[in-house]
DNA sequence: CGTTACGTTGAAAGCTTTCAAGCATCGTGG
DNA sequence: CCACGATGCTTGAAAGCTTTCAACGTAACG
């Protein structure tokens, strides 16, 4: 197994907003990480039902956590950007609700699930930022449920697009107001809760408006606009944490 | 500030499925709780935008979740029961991102937020705790999310139900296959995103196929009918904490 | 150069919302 | 003890948003 990135070297490090480790804690990082793994876009990297040995934290790249209805209706329940952790919940609990899936090619750290104890034992600082990060994806359900069950279909857009936006910006991974959009208009629809068919019209409707223009895999955005739309109240958090 | 529940009798120790505190540990929440806090229904316990001195476990009664939007909508969340802690976003973000109502009287135990390192630093198991009961509650919007986006209004509202019984039920507040249900028709339509209107008819469907059966506050169901239309995956995780 | 994945459109069908009333229950004040 | 206002539940009908069904266009890929 490959060790191209040593934590001392780890390129979220460098990502304002991000904090910083204290020696202690980036030595037992060293020790919790068993490897890293690159994921081709469109892999399943965890598995609704399954109970996985591993914790990952998102090193590059886009994925998404989705859950399957029997119909085969699939809800995209967010997306995992550099900084993310993925796979707590099938270390705390009998086993995932969820799946994850690359949606560009990812790289990610790998963590052992068993040694989840000696970080809370021994490791209070990191334990807290585990509860933390797992506050804040609860903060990102509420908002995306907010939206799906409250807001209409264009404003569900322009605030999902505006959402992803602010994400991106937050690792550097934007360039002014554009930034490369990995994701179809299937991941929006199901993101959204909407038809395929209903989302492109919707998307077309914020193009007219000129609050996005999308081409290839590059979208730019009107953030003034969209927020204007989507009813958009920013984030208040900032310096956020990672393992 | 009265004291009517010591912790050594804590009502909620009593319930099957919820797990028993070393005695360390019920030394320390014996000081981390400040007191008492008994809400009649109707009352906001914590404000979105706030940032509240306080967290909360649910002793007794109902509440809920919620936020909403400028135009007056209200999204429901989720709601809290007995051994639901609250108000742990405020005590790691900025501010609470959300409000939480009674719904019926409800009887809380307060703890101090400044406190909370020191349960971190001292206590990994009720950290771990407290890490759980936050990756539960994302399960939960998981869930709630799959179905605001999937699944058809009927189905939705059976599920939400459905789900509501198993809760109780966990907690001994079911008598067979009837609870005390103080949700009111409009609590319903804005968990599950539909209009009151909408949400009557849906519910007078449900009725009709005999899945549920809703007179006074107590509703009784035929779960077995629920979970034919619901979809209904019922959750793994049985021993859970509290704190 | 055929296949496949993704985006786009039109039209009809269908699910939900909105608008408008009407009814019932409950607690309070006269 | 009864009237009255408030809250919550029901229904009908029309309007409106979304989905579904069907095609068609395009770009990437082997």
């Amino acid at each position: 197994m490959p060790r191209k990135i040593p934590c001392e070297k780890c390129p979220l490090a460098k990502i304002e907003g991000f904090r910083d480790f204290t020696a202690d804690e980036l030595e037992f990082i060293k020790a919790f990480k068993t490897g890293e793994l690159t994921a081709d876009a469109g892999t399943t990297i965890l598995a609704e039902g399954s109970h996985s040995e591993h914790l990952y934290t998102v090193v590059s790249g886009w994925g998404f956590r989705h859950k399957l209805l029997e119909n085969g209706r699939r809800q995209i329940l967010n997306f995992v950007l550099p900084g993310d952790l993925i796979g707590l919940q099938g270390s705390l609990s009998a086993e995932m609700g969820h799946s994850v899936e690359a949606l560009s090619d990812m790289m990610l750290c790998v963590f052992q699930r068993s040694r989840l104890w000696e970080l809370f034992r021994g490791h209070p600082g990191l334990a807290f930022d585990l509860t933390w990060l797992a506050a804040r994806e609860e903060r990102m359900l509420d908002e995306h449920l907010l939206s799906v069950g409250q807001r209409s279909a264009e404003q569900r857009a322009a605030y999902l697009i505006r959402f992803l936006f602010s994400r991106a910006e937050l690792r550097g991974m934007t360039n002014g107001r554009t930034f490369e959009f990995p994701l179809t208009q299937r991941h929006l629809a199901d993101a959204l809760g909407l038809s395929l068919v209903h989302t492109n019209r919707v998307l077309n409707r914020l193009s007219r408006r000129g609050a996005i223009k999308w081409q290839a895999h590059t979208l730019r955005l009107d953030t003034r606009k969209l927020e204007e739309v989507a009813d958009w109240v920013p984030d208040p958090d900032a310096r956020r944490p990672y393992i």
